[in-house]
DNA sequence: GTCAAATGTAGACAACATCTACATAATGAC
DNA sequence: GTCATTATGTAGATGTTGTCTACATTTGAC
């Protein structure tokens, strides 16, 4: 059978599924998506699909998982740059990451957070979730051990921590929301946020000069 | 005509189908909503909700104008109770008015902030996303003004302070994303939350004492 | 009272998710 | 190697949805 001939069998349906989910959801957002139509774009039948996910929500589950372990990933790689560093920095760094990450995967990060995804939820979408949460966590906590607002409730200090990241980057992915009229250098824009929620002692350097 | 006989007009269906469009994205969320089933439960045939809305998305835009009406309105209103007050009171009590009144309506509020609706933002969605901008806009600018960050990039502070805002609303009222284990008491979180991002000279009475 | 505009109805259509019965290919026991 | 089992893909059916069109009823301006 030579790799261009039309074969019964694909070969990575799922795959292929979820990586062109994904370029559709980049491209036109959650509601262009639909099954069948990627069904048609792969050129199988319009019920192949469901031999892999037993429905669009499953679908969307799997991608949203996969997303958790991305920008999981991306946060913890940002924080190797901090790593050496007080637990300030490294957290600092993380956030840096972790927006970077949302604003140069904005569709992607929206679907993550979306509400409808999360309400269907399977498994391994829950333990990617935690999976996320727990380090973030556990980086906000090192900081807070370390110094960083020693007296406030922790519960107080994740949620604070969190909603300048989640937030800004909800912000910033979705134009119709942005408050602000300009932002011309987002690199700036993103440390300056950033720098506000963990400051960085001001003798060390912070890799980022802007 | 009696009040209870069946007539054939509503009389102000437009007004009811929003009204139900509201209680259902309330109760099930955005992905439940359809127009024929608004029809079905105000009992009017499946085509006349299209006398009023050109189409669905016509619908969302109304419904999220008047969301963030309401949610412009909340803000204002807890702006009084630290009016009086220094500039930075000020918009301390409107953190608080604002995440108070998303995490009463949390579904609302997903659904102002939901990026399909804003993608098909009409004119008066827009304009009542813009007067809220506004209005938060000027009080971030007045507590500069007054002394809060003078040094940090108007824009900046501008994306900060919302993101604070928008993050703890999106996080709390999407409980699948709610970074914290436990959150016995939310008024003190909110309260502390909203303290971090805005301090109120502690000489002061903020009139918030958890 | 007449007539145009506003509003509601009923039927059609295409797209969709999902289900079922069936077809084909891959796999593994023997 | 054969063959049964399993995995995967197909084709058609069903019910729901948004939207369109033709038509019916009511309202209101004059």
């Amino acid at each position: 059978m030579s790799l261009t001939s039309k074969q019964y069998h694909h070969g990575d349906l799922k795959a292929a599924v979820l990586d062109r989910a994904a370029e559709i959801i980049a491209a036109d957002g959650l509601e262009a998506l639909s099954l069948r139509g990627i069904a048609r774009d792969l050129g199988v039948s319009h019920g192949a699909p469901n031999r892999h996910f037993k429905n669009k929500a499953e679908l969307l589950a799997n991608l949203a998982a996969n997303g958790w372990h991305k920008i999981t990933t991306a946060t913890l790689e940002a924080a190797e740059a901090g790593a050496a560093q007080h637990p300030s920095a490294r957290l600092n760094a993380m956030g840096r990451g972790f927006l970077s990450w949302a604003l140069q995967n904005p569709s992607l990060f929206q679907t993550i957070t979306h509400p409808d995804v999360g309400r269907h939820a399977d498994s391994a979408l829950r333990a990617a979730q935690e999976d996320f949460r727990a380090t973030i966590r556990q980086a906000i906590e090192a900081a807070q051990g370390a110094g960083r607002h020693p007296d406030v409730n922790p519960s107080a200090l994740v949620l604070y921590t969190n909603a300048v990241a989640f937030g800004a980057a909800m912000l910033l992915a979705n134009p119709q929301l942005s408050p602000m009229a300009d932002h011309r250098d987002l690199n700036s824009l993103i440390n300056t946020v950033i720098d506000m929620a963990v400051p960085v002692n001001s003798n060390e350097t912070t890799g980022h000069s802007s």
